[in-house]
DNA sequence: TTGACATGTCGGGATATTCCGATATATTGA
DNA sequence: TCAATATATCGGAATATCCCGACATGTCAA
């Protein structure tokens, strides 16, 4: 603080409400096996079942995290029998993938 | 799980592994204070107390979200005088901040 | 109707994160 | 040297997250 010889003049810099927001999707999308789903869902449909058996996670678990991750309006579900789909709803997370795939994929 | 009628062939994947570190970078930039930063520093360059006043939080906590975030290597920093100045170094951080911002600045 | 299956929900123990006050280190100006 | 300032570190209390087992619900096939 002390000598304010900077004005720090903002130029349009995003809420920090909006930010919060931000903050908590960002959040939630912060898991791996969330990020194997989203990353499948962005391709294909898939089952609850389907998307567990590729994490290696028991399905009850898959269906924790697709609630966590529907609350944030990443998806809406369709229902066909017992099995239950999953759909890409919030169409951003095509972007935010690419940018996590460009910096992660081998090139590491 | 039951009848395998899909095989999901799942065409290049990221690795888990590969995830697991994306989950990890991510985590650390879902944080508002930490976006306010981030996107403070990709226009500009500013001390910790500078940052620290425009997120409205005491300098040391400040101090502790930069190293937080130095430690992913997001940023490097350069000392001058009794100041430090902290630069990012992680350069997928614009294309990221750029799909956060397209998505959270007013538009909701 | 009964049993198997797919999905969803609940409660809790282990662990991690957040925030803060207190303190430490380093630098500057008087 | 001394005091003020900027940054960094430490320890801990409050809180949140992760993962699991147990159980509940709904659907199908026999």
């Amino acid at each position: 603080m002390t000598t304010k010889s900077k004005p720090i003049n903002l130029p349009k810099l995003t809420s920090l409400d909006a930010l919060g927001q931000a903050a908590e999707c960002l959040k939630t999308l912060a898991h791996p096996h969330r990020l194997r789903m989203v990353q499948m869902l962005l391709r294909d449909r898939y089952t609850v079942g389907e998307l567990a058996e590729a994490c290696g996670i028991p399905s009850h678990m898959a269906s924790e995290h697709l609630r966590l991750m529907q609350r944030c309006g990443f998806f809406t579900s369709e229902k066909d029998g017992r099995n239950v789909y999953y759909l890409i709803a919030e169409t951003h997370l095509a972007n935010i993938m690419s940018c996590v795939e460009k910096r992660f994929d081998d090139g590491n």
